[in-house]
DNA sequence: CAGGATCCTAATAGATACTG
DNA sequence: CAGTATCTATTAGGATCCTG
């Protein structure tokens, strides 16, 4: 890109956040966690996302070979989502993740979210 | 995990993430790694953040006690940065998910950022 | 030097309604 | 049941100009 290449930006750390970042996909990831669940299994537990959303994610996690979607042939019809090996990987990084929010909790500011 | 605990979108990953997910707080937080470095070195040294987001994202990060900020009594004045215990404490975390974008990294789509 | 103030655009996410 | 399709509000982030 320019001639010295001091681009932090492209930390690898930012490629595994580009994944997960947004607000669902870790939600869904963990909401996978404990096993295979259909679309509307996942809604339920999940709570709060809006079937567009969970689509959407979904689709996203696929392509990137963390969720692997099957179409059931019961009846009625149904689709099922779980974890491929590769997505199950990633529940231990994302645990560090929610440990170290847990054990610094009071240290944060209340609106952490906040821009 | 009890019976049925909905909402799972209060998951403490998310926590984190919604302190560093944002295209940037990752990037500056690795930037101060290193040791304290004043504004312009750290932008020069990201390099393709713009001054309103580099700003920003210190704001944010100073809020939430990840960053100090300190007016040097130099001439010419300056402001130097650097990460509190608790900001050095996130590095951890961070890194285990940047080594698992380095392993992971040819079994990913090349659009992982995608929606 | 280290920002603040403004304007502007593209991407995000929610609600709702419709469909195979 | 498992999605699409729209429409809309909010947000993130870049560009540019201004200031103590």
């Amino acid at each position: 890109m320019s001639d010295h290449d001091v681009f932090l930006a492209d930390c690898p750390a930012r490629t595994t956040l580009d994944l997960v970042a947004d607000t669902w996909s870790v939600v869904v990831v963990f909401g996978l966690g404990g096993g295979p669940h259909r679309y509307g299994e996942l809604c339920d537990r999940i709570g709060g996302i809006s079937k567009k959303m969970l689509t959407q994610t979904l689709r996203k996690l696929e392509r990137n070979k963390l969720v692997e979607r099957r179409v059931l042939a019961t009846a009625p019809a149904g689709v099922e989502y779980r974890l491929t090996p590769l997505g199950q990987s990633l529940l231990g990084p994302v645990s560090v993740l929610a440990r170290w929010a847990e054990e610094h909790a009071e240290e944060l500011a209340d609106d952490a979210s906040a821009p």
